[in-house]
DNA sequence: TAATATAATGAAAATGAATTTCAATTTCAT
DNA sequence: ATGAAATTGAAATTCATTTTCATTATATTA
């Protein structure tokens, strides 16, 4: 998984649902795709603001809103104050240190915890389809 | 830890922050603190409001506030259409499994996951001051 | 006990993030 | 080129949460 089929995957899903073209969200969405962040909506729209003028607020959150739904961007509650959006390339599964004075995230994997996680889940009858370590 | 104990916690904390005391407020807390449940803010105030006629949103959002001030509270975003409330009595550590399907939560605790997440930490330098897994 | 200060309360207003509306514009199959 | 349908921006709306403010309750002190 990489940018390129990230963005292969939005195209599919963007006919599928019988979606057109339009300039500004394939800016939005590949702008976002391609940066290796996790952005706020706030953070997203001024930093496509500078390079795209025209765009607006309700734009960006429809990009990123379907980006969720096709199922290319998670949505992370670090703390209360924000949303932040990843997409979801380069690893299916990662968890996130979050340091509280600065802000910044970590992402790791780690697969024992995986494994005890699903044999937690297991134990439980439960099937895990999402999971978030923090 | 018990509900004891986090009543007892309240009512130091009470006093340090220099607040009165409230039938309404003692009833929510309690009532909160006794029941063995992930309310959101609207649960609570629901069931609150049969046995307190007279108790509004606003105070039930207030004794939530304060419970979470004080640490004896944890806000849990388990999906984003609900924010949830659980106080923290029972074990200082505890994950949970949430099923989409029903919506039932399981609390469990795993020590090999802990441990495992405290090598992650400080591998990174980090210090684990909260975490989640979900 | 009365007076005083300050916290708690409820109802309504305010806030703020996210969503929706709607008229104008753009896309795209024909 | 035409027309149906999607996209857009700006403004309006929604909805959970917070704040305001006048009133009431609590607690300390005279």
């Amino acid at each position: 998984m990489n940018e390129k089929d990230t963005l292969k995957r939005f195209m599919e899903h963007k006919s599928k649902h019988g979606l057109k073209s339009s300039d500004k969200r394939s800016f939005i969405v590949s702008y976002f795709v391609k940066a290796d962040r996790h952005f706020t909506v706030e953070e997203l729209y001024d930093e496509i603001k500078r390079s795209e003028p025209a765009v607006s607020y309700s734009t960006v959150y429809r990009a990123l809103k379907l980006l969720v739904q096709f199922g290319l961007a998670t949505k992370c509650t670090f703390d209360e104050s924000a949303e932040r959006y990843e997409p979801i390339h380069k690893s299916q599964h990662h968890d996130h240190l979050i340091c509280r004075k600065c802000g910044r995230i970590i992402e790791f994997e780690n697969d024992k915890i995986e494994k005890l996680q699903e044999e937690v889940a297991h134990k439980y009858h439960f099937h895990i389809t999402a999971h978030r370590l923090q």
